[in-house]
DNA sequence: AATCCGGGGAG
DNA sequence: CTCCCAGGATT
């Protein structure tokens, strides 16, 4: 007898989104696991379009748990560099430390879930996926899907308990990783947040929520708290075309990676001023503000920060105080050889902004206390 | 239970 | 622009 999900699989095998960590699963249980867990740490808070690159490139330059577990931590981060969450590159390095060291992957969720950087989602996803464990991976999108179908709406902490439950109930036990994925694509390209199209869903007609009209408010959105807006300084030195970079260190935001070095501005104080001031008490170095370069801005989950670009002028060895490392790299050599963050791009892009880039209006925004053209190393 | 971690897409 | 999305670790 035809079970209520049966729609779903046959939805999934005809609509599933190709992706490349869904091509051609090698048939080493291990390999299979290893190529699972890299994309789904990547997926972690991310959406695939984003991790498509990443991952691609990522494993090419790390084929193999052996590979990654051997990499120093910088080779790594350099990978990751602009996908964000960067503690998760730490957590997966640690991982494949792990199981290279035990010399077998973990093949059940129980287990995987003790590897750093795994939770309940990504312990489920990989044992079901690389394994055929009957174990739930839920993560947003099934979350929401559930949520729907049975038209209740999760608590923030026991929900996920309930829809585990749901999940477990109904997972077929010989497709589990079909089944986990198709609940994840349904979610992320049908069962959207904002206005569903029930129209190609192949649950419709057993969704509670759409039965009730509340498919757009189920489940409901969580309040957010405000962002709050700091206002920082980047300092760009620059000596014959290689521009002082700065490794940021940990734990704390960005932790690992690179970029111009920077600072919050106190009140009342000018970009210019407390650029100078950075020099002098982070690198021991003095300087003249030559030129405002620009402003970026950059969101985090709990802050954005408006950053003033400075260009200085100073001669002599800097000395690291605060920061741990420091390298001066033309921009080019920036993106090739440290974990550039994005923010840490988009402060170099002030100085040379991309050829290809749409016209002024779309670029730069000067704003308020005026900007100026962006200038040239000399 | 609350807070800390980046970045990007849709509208 | 503004809103909105998406797991795990830590305390």
């Amino acid at each position: 007898m035809p079970g209520p999900t049966d729609p779903l699989l046959a939805w999934y095998a005809s609509r599933a989104r190709r992706l490349p960590w869904r091509e051609d699963p090698p048939s080493d249980p291990d390999l299979r696991a290893y190529r699972t867990l890299v994309s789904e740490v990547m997926l972690q808070q991310t959406r695939a379009d984003t991790v498509i690159e990443y991952y691609t490139r990522f494993l090419e330059h790390f084929p193999t748990v052996e590979d990654l577990a051997r990499a120093p931590i910088e080779e790594v981060l350099k990978q990751w560099a602009g996908l964000g969450y960067y503690g998760r590159a730490r957590h997966l390095h640690a991982a494949a430390r792990a199981v290279w060291a035990r010399g077998v992957f973990p093949r059940t969720a129980a287990e995987l879930v003790h590897l750093p950087g795994l939770g309940p989602y990504s312990a489920g996803a990989v044992a079901s996926i690389a394994f055929g464990e009957a174990v739930p991976a839920v993560d947003g999108n099934v979350r929401r899907v559930v949520a729907r179908l049975t038209g209740q709406d999760p608590a923030p902490s026991s929900g996920i308990r309930q829809v585990e439950a749901w999940v477990r109930s109904r997972i077929p036990p010989d497709r589990a990783g079909a089944f986990n994925q198709a609940l994840m694509d349904l979610g992320a390209t049908v069962c959207v947040p904002r206005r569903p199209r029930c129209a190609d869903c192949p649950l419709a007609r057993e969704c509670l929520a759409r039965a009730r009209g509340i498919e757009a408010s189920v489940p409901s959105s969580r309040t957010r708290t405000p962002r709050p807006l700091e206002q920082r300084v980047a300092v760009i030195w620059a000596k014959q075309g290689a521009v002082l970079v700065v490794e940021r260190p940990g734990p704390g935001l960005l932790a690992g990676t690179w970029g111009p070095p920077d600072g919050p501005i106190a009140a009342g104080e000018s970009p210019e001023e407390e650029a100078v001031r950075l020099l002098a008490e982070g690198f021991g170095v003095r300087s003249r503000a030559v030129e405002r370069l620009g402003c970026v801005t950059h969101a985090f989950t709990h802050r954005r920060w408006a950053v003033d670009v400075v260009r200085v002028d100073a001669r002599g060895a800097p000395e690291a105080r605060g920061w741990t490392r420091f390298r001066f790299l033309a921009p080019d050599q920036a993106r090739d050889e440290v974990a550039l963050s994005r923010l840490g791009r988009k402060v170099l892009e002030t100085l040379e902004p991309r050829r290809d880039a749409p016209g002024p209006s779309a670029r730069r925004r000067p704003r308020p206390h005026g900007g100026r053209e962006p200038g040239r190393l000399t």
